[in-house]
DNA sequence: GTCATGTGCTTCGGATTCGAAGCAACTGCC
DNA sequence: GGCAGTTGCTTCGAATCCGAAGCACATGAC
């Protein structure tokens, strides 16, 4: 109870903060890129990034939300918003009459390529400039594994056991 | 066709995703961690942390916000969370009146015990899991270089008040 | 067919964030 | 001493986020 000793090292905690730090800068100035150029914000970005990338130009709520990392109602306020602006369209799904198919509109491509040249370099500027061909490759291997890893470890694994008890079994 | 095709080959994009997603998907499950066993938020952790590092266990506000990524507001209202529940006071500065202090609170070193371990065995099974001793320190250096790099190029979102150029306007 | 359960998305309420503006204290210069 | 510009922090308003609850359709059991 009163110890448990910290099972991290040094290296453990420098990768961990590092990762942190690094990830929250570089979002921050991405935002402030995209806020100027586009008045987009990250999600925003993402979404028509994803959407700009997709064959049909078009995909599902959810598998949206499952390739960006928000929650299904930020995801609805996101797209609310991105269809106000016009740069997606919203329609119901021919298969599934309560699945919602979100499109990228011409306007939403426009946005996205005036928006694309500044983030690129932002990217170069701040990420890769201090990095070589080589750490960049290791960087993608390595945060490659983890992702994967992350993705399909279930939030309820060893680590992170719990849920709300109720008293009785759901 | 008018525009520049994007600089960004395929593993750079790899890794800037790699490290996006990574991040994104860690800092949620710790954030729920820290709200299941702490009822802390992911700043608050950070802060509290901080402070506990701390030879004195106090930290000015500034300095504070300089270590987190967080903008100055943002650390006043987290902060004023905290003293509330007591997990940190805050009181002015000997030396600068206007300086604010925060120091952690017995309780505060209390609840950053509780939560620590559970902590530290989430980030071993999402982030270290799938990664070997020397992917760890490959990542603290790389990262390391970016983040410091980021640190100390940008103009900053939330350092703000920049000098102004005498005899031109702004 | 009908009911129970599951799935997809939205709505709702509350918490947290940021930037801009505001106040107070410090510093340098005269 | 007094003024002007800086710096440290807080307040304010608006935007964004999430989880829980709700609604509507889908699917499977009977």
């Amino acid at each position: 109870m009163t110890s448990t000793p910290p099972p991290l090292d040094a290296t453990q905690l420098g990768a961990y903060f590092a990762l942190i730090e690094a990830s929250s800068l570089l979002k921050h100035s991405v935002e402030q890129q995209l806020r100027d150029a586009g008045d987009l914000s990250y999600v925003q970005f993402q979404l028509l990034a994803t959407l700009g990338d997709a064959p049909t130009g078009s995909r599902r709520m959810t598998d949206l939300a499952d390739g960006v990392v928000y929650s299904r109602s930020g995801l609805t306020y996101q797209a609310q918003t991105l269809e106000k602006r016009g740069l997606v369209t919203r329609s119901q799904s021919a298969d599934d009459e309560r699945g919602v198919t979100v499109t990228i509109t011409d306007e939403g491509r426009a946005v996205l390529a005036e928006v694309f040249p500044g983030h690129v370099g932002l990217l170069d500027d701040l990420l890769f400039a201090p990095l070589s061909r080589a750490d960049v490759e290791t960087l993608a291997d390595i945060l490659g594994r983890a992702r994967d890893h992350m993705r399909q470890t279930p939030p309820r694994s060893a680590g992170a056991r719990r849920r709300k008890k109720a008293g009785a079994e759901n």
